[in-house]
DNA sequence: GTTCTACTTCAAGTCGACTTGAAGTCAAGA
DNA sequence: TCTTGACTTCAAGTCGACTTGAAGTAGAAC
């Protein structure tokens, strides 16, 4: 949303700076079911319409990378939503960035033993994984909820 | 969370050790609603009942913490209940075990990059993190899907 | 014997992020 | 001008893993 385009917008010249739903939709390998999505929740906008069709901002493709990258990062839309400012610019907390990330840390250490303990499984000689010593150390800790305690989402992917 | 309070063995002797699903459910950690819709998915399976109340075999709580091991790796409850041969006994597929570890190799490898990334994004002196040239590259990096194609589930958590 | 209470069943609800289906609209091409 | 087909809206459905609520039951305490 930097300003700077929106130059000579003459009806005719369909040099339009602005993107089809349909355009937008095949840059950024998303639907456009969610692009609908993503602006009935507030998190893009469209400029306009070509008859019913959405013409976005090709800012639209930042705003949705920056969404891509928020929900890889484990944010839901509703976070997401709340980091961009009401003018449209992002806003984006660095204590949350920073938090976040330390929690990301925390996880990728988790899975960490988990990648390794299963690799060890996968290898291990024991007739059954419950006489793998590895493996039971494993499941006392997963009973334990020293690994991850399954509270409601699942990491794995 | 070691035995004490064996169930009361009070009247008849022989009461086989079971448990009884509050029992269960609190050495386990898991809700005893989670109990009755894991037995409802053949996850698990009581003994018996005592009037109506469930009761478990020891067993089940080893059978739960392979239960929470597999949910933290990232399984699903079906793919968890298909590791599991018609008699009971785990049958862990060791090809799918060292997939699932290579899997989750990738997943922490590109949770690495984002880590750092927000952490740099977070101590990051530029104004606006669209003008930093490290959000700027995860973000083309994540609108191109490089780090992590927003499937289905998200890891975050 | 009565009450208390933790269990029981079954159906339905929840949550997040979308997708799908039906019915309608409109710019562009033949 | 008419047809086409990609878009539109709105409501409802999906998926996974549970949770919740209503109504019922039985063992144990009194």
């Amino acid at each position: 949303m930097t300003d700077m385009t929106e130059t000579t917008e003459t009806s005719d010249a369909t040099e339009t700076t602005q993107l089809d739903i349909a355009e937008v939709s095949h840059r950024a390998g998303v639907p456009a079911s969610t692009l609908r999505y993503y602006e009935e929740k507030g998190l893009i906008s469209s400029t306009g319409r070509r008859g019913l069709r959405r013409q976005y901002d090709p800012g639209v493709l930042e705003r949705l990378a920056l969404i891509a990258l928020g929900r890889t990062a484990g944010f839901s839309l509703d976070e997401i939503a709340d980091m961009f400012a009401p003018d449209g610019r992002p806003r984006i907390d660095r204590g949350m960035l920073a938090a976040k990330a330390d929690e990301l840390d925390h996880r990728i250490r988790e899975l960490g033993v988990l990648r390794d303990s299963l690799r060890h499984a996968a290898a291990c000689p024991a007739p059954s994984h419950l006489e793998c010593p590895t493996f039971r150390r494993l499941l006392d800790a997963a009973a334990s909820g020293g690994v991850a305690a399954p509270g409601r989402r699942i990491p794995g992917r």
